[in-house]
DNA sequence: TATGAATGAGATTTCATTCAT
DNA sequence: CATGAATGAAATCTCATTCAT
């Protein structure tokens, strides 16, 4: 039982029970003694940590927008191609990753979605990320296509995958991801349907 | 002022209020006394007409979908031909209509659509009109193309319905509706284009 | 049992409730939920009315200097004569009126006192009062001595004053406003006795 | 860095602190946090060398009861003549002497002033204190009037002390040493005046 | 029908203290 | 000797609901 460098392991610990509670109950009934419970810390812990309840959620979603950006990155970094096809599947496989589409995470981050409305903490944070998705999926459609064509494709591509993600997270059996990943890319493959030869065949990640 | 008859005027007030509120602060911080305030009554009416606050909230999200349901209703009575692309641009442009996309409405069900996750009679409602939406546009790809086919396009174009308004929601300057009725005709023309002969061009419905 | 005006009434009842528990246990261990069980309410009805704990204490002090200030005005209005012996007699009395004396009022006043250092609403109120008392002592002895003089004069005894209460309030016995009228028209008596007739004997109001 | 023989060195150095802290925010909101803070150690310790916070209070006020009574033996012990009016000047001097008058010295003791009304261990300190202030006075003008009139000149000494100083801790612009010490100086001389030939002029220090 | 007075449960936060290292 | 991690009690405030008028 170490008693000293305990912060990042607290921290991590309180950010998980935060997923945990709002999976388990949503963000409305998530109080500062459920999330502490979930850790197995006292309530009193969270303000030492994070001020305070705010500072929790704002760190959780945080994690959250940092481990998509992250399952994201890796799979452009690992790419056999550099073809606009490629970059934009890798982030399609991104964001249905199994981080983000476990349980909790998918959960939590439609709560966030929610309460981002009217909180401008969270909202920056939101706009950040979603601004980011439609700039790289752009910039890649602008690789084979006219510009005001490729601004149409980004924001219908955005659209599918929030939209995909959205119904999943609602619907009582959670998201099917494999569909989900089919989907998107035959939309994808229609898109680029037009501008270049068409891969073999939907390439569902691999 | 009469003192009968009150109770469906009483009863729009409140819906109204209450959606007032939600835009305004989110459905976190709204509480009755808010409520109240907007409707210009005291608060403890609400427990009189509505059995508490759930039960307003309930009905608040009952009207919500009803809108939408007439919405889609009305645009399908009056159409001009019976083309699977006429009935599916009807729920699209249902979908996407002015009660809708309203900063009150829109903000209202993206926060019923969060607490939908956790309240089981929220979410009874919520599935319902989920799966209407999606039986609806299945049931009209069926009619130009294998069933299977059909049932991908029709969750693909319920993503993409989804997604536009979700994205819209979020984003500071609210939908632009217009935009987002294009990509979603776009989308269904994309669609249609393998087994019909295609229209003149979307058609944004003006 | 009323249902309705019955704000004047709690607002008093919870005023009368704070110099109570203050008196008994002492401004640090005042609680919302001690003052409430003072007036026989609930804790909550006291942000209800006062807005919070520091609204109450704030009305609470307001209260006690406006008592402190009528009860100087009072005496002031009922003169025989229209002499500064008599005015500041007068001061002096209203100083050691019942109110301020007993041991609620007497008990709350000192714990504000020291609380006014570091808050600054509580600060201008008292500053406000102190100035009035001083002005009021300087306005009579510029009467009959040089200005210089009359502002050592009420400086003397202002401090005078504070003083006889202060150590009043400290003492476990409370303070004995016999004794202290008595030392403060000594004083008052010496400060005027090199330029005015002497009163025949010290004033004590009786 | 010695490990041993801190203790004295910690406990003044928390004993300043707490000075400092109080002076700061006030008693109030001095917590052991802040006052470990001011020292630059950790919070625990001050359990470990007073007990508790309740006892770092009591030591600290007992050190400013100890430095005002150093302040006034100081001077008595070295006044040129052995006069009731030379002692009595001294205890006056004593009580304006600079450490009682700083700043920190000052509102820490207001603050414990008000706090003693309710706590035994201080109200006995402060009790010994007073009361030794009286019987000084008192003793020394027994020397040159009767009896009863001492006690009442005493009484009114301690009273105008008191009050100057605490005018002088409450004023915005904190204490002016000199102009006190005049005021009380004068007094001094009005009291004695009947009795004894007075000085050449208010002796306001060295 | 409608109000506003009132309650009591619950949530967050602060804080003194304890304890293992 | 000293730290900082951790707890648990207590305090304030908010809020939905009830009820007498």
């Amino acid at each position: 039982m170490p008693k000293v460098g305990m912060e990042p392991i607290r921290r991590q610990q309180l950010i998980n029970a935060t997923m945990a509670a709002i999976d388990e109950v949503g963000l409305a009934e998530t109080t500062v003694m459920r999330i502490a419970r979930h850790a197995g810390v006292s309530a009193g812990i969270i303000s030492h940590y994070f001020g305070g309840k705010d500072g929790l959620l704002e760190a959780t979603m945080r994690q959250i927008l940092t481990d998509l950006t992250d399952a994201v990155a890796i799979r452009r970094r690992t790419l056999d191609d550099d073809s606009p096809r490629a970059h934009i599947g890798a982030i399609i496989e991104g964001n249905f990753d199994r981080t983000q589409v476990t349980g909790p995470a998918a959960k939590t981050w439609l709560a966030f979605w929610a309460s981002s409305m009217h909180k401008p903490m969270l909202q920056r944070l939101q706009n950040v990320n979603d601004r980011r998705l439609y700039t790289n999926l752009c910039h890649q459609f602008k690789r084979v296509m006219p510009h005001s064509e490729a601004r149409n494709a980004a924001r219908g591509l955005a659209a599918m995958i929030d939209g995909l993600w959205l119904r999943g997270a609602l619907s009582p059996e959670g998201l099917n991801a494999e569909e989900a990943r089919f989907l998107a890319h035959t939309y994808l493959e229609q898109l680029l349907a037009n501008y270049d030869a068409p891969a073999s065949a939907p390439n569902t990640h691999s």
